[in-house]
DNA sequence: TCACAATCATTAGTGTACTAATTATTAGCT
DNA sequence: AGCTAATAATTAGTACACTAATGATTGTGA
């Protein structure tokens, strides 16, 4: 059982130099994967709270932002702008069924689609969303000019992603 | 069922204009917390076939890079250093004990604490994650110096987050 | 038209990730 | 020393999120 550290090789193959700085690839720090997972988690755990009120979880809230943009709408479209898959979706649409704040019904010109629509309820919700927004950017204490910016690099990683996939 | 646009409000109290912009606060693209989650998933599903060959899902193998760093160290010691609970990393261990990467025996020093330790076949695992970085820097096709900004922005979120939990 | 491929949603199975409750051990106080 | 609080890990329960397989419907080409 002895200590032992990466920095105990002298020719560590995963020290790179950049601006003549030495870098180490596998450091846990310098990983972009992994301070976005973090921070991914640690955001979506200041909404938790936030939401907590409206009975809902971060992904449902995406779900309603969604919604309350077009609505109905098919499985396939929410997942296609949410960017999740159908069997992802299909349980969690079934509890905010389950909560009243939508319908799930058969399409009627294409009987495979299911048409997910808000209730009156589900639409009613959005005056108290309303609310979320500055609740979670005074939380984080930082400017609308931070986050969009950040908002703006995240979707330029976002499109790296998806120029890969074919 | 009829079609139901937000924008159908004249007086939309999520509107808001920055910079003489009227910025919907409610819209799904202008979310932070959205561009995040979607970019997390995405980067993460770029790694998958990439760790596929180790036998590692992305969780696993951020528990690798600090097992690298430092081994032996106790459970809540890498839930210190990855921002997971215990109660994530316990199952999580399990599995990477069963693949023979790591041992999990009680701390001599202390009965309550579970020392994490790599075997050599853990440890001869590092090799091949050399490859890793490279080949992930290569399908995002994105620069280093970007990456890097980027993973710097997301560390200041991450200490907004964190200032806020006592 | 009619076999066959494509599409849509669901289910099954695995693996995170969280909170709350439980068990075991240690530390601290009097 | 002994009671109590604190700490470490696990378990239980819920909810994503993925891939693969399934079932139902629709579209298409010979």
């Amino acid at each position: 059982m002895q200590e032992q550290r990466a920095s105990d090789d002298r020719t560590d193959a995963s020290i790179v130099e950049i601006d003549g700085e030495p870098i180490d690839l596998l450091a846990l720090e310098n990983q972009v994967c992994f301070a976005l997972a973090v921070a991914a988690r640690g955001v979506i755990g200041v909404y938790r709270p936030i939401l907590e009120p409206l009975g809902l979880t971060h992904p449902q809230y995406l779900v309603m932002l969604a919604l309350w943009q077009r609505s109905p709408r098919t499985v396939r479209d929410l997942g296609a702008a949410l960017q999740l898959e159908p069997a992802t979706l299909s349980p969690l649409l079934k509890r905010l069924e389950a909560q009243g704040y939508l319908t799930r019904q058969r399409s009627t010109k294409d009987e495979r689609a299911l048409d997910v629509e808000l209730t009156p309820s589900g639409r009613a919700l959005r005056e108290q969303a309303l609310g979320i927004p500055p609740q979670v950017v005074d939380r984080l204490g930082m400017t609308l000019e931070e986050l969009g910016s950040l908002r703006d690099r995240l979707g330029e990683v976002i499109d790296a992603v998806q120029r890969g996939e074919r």
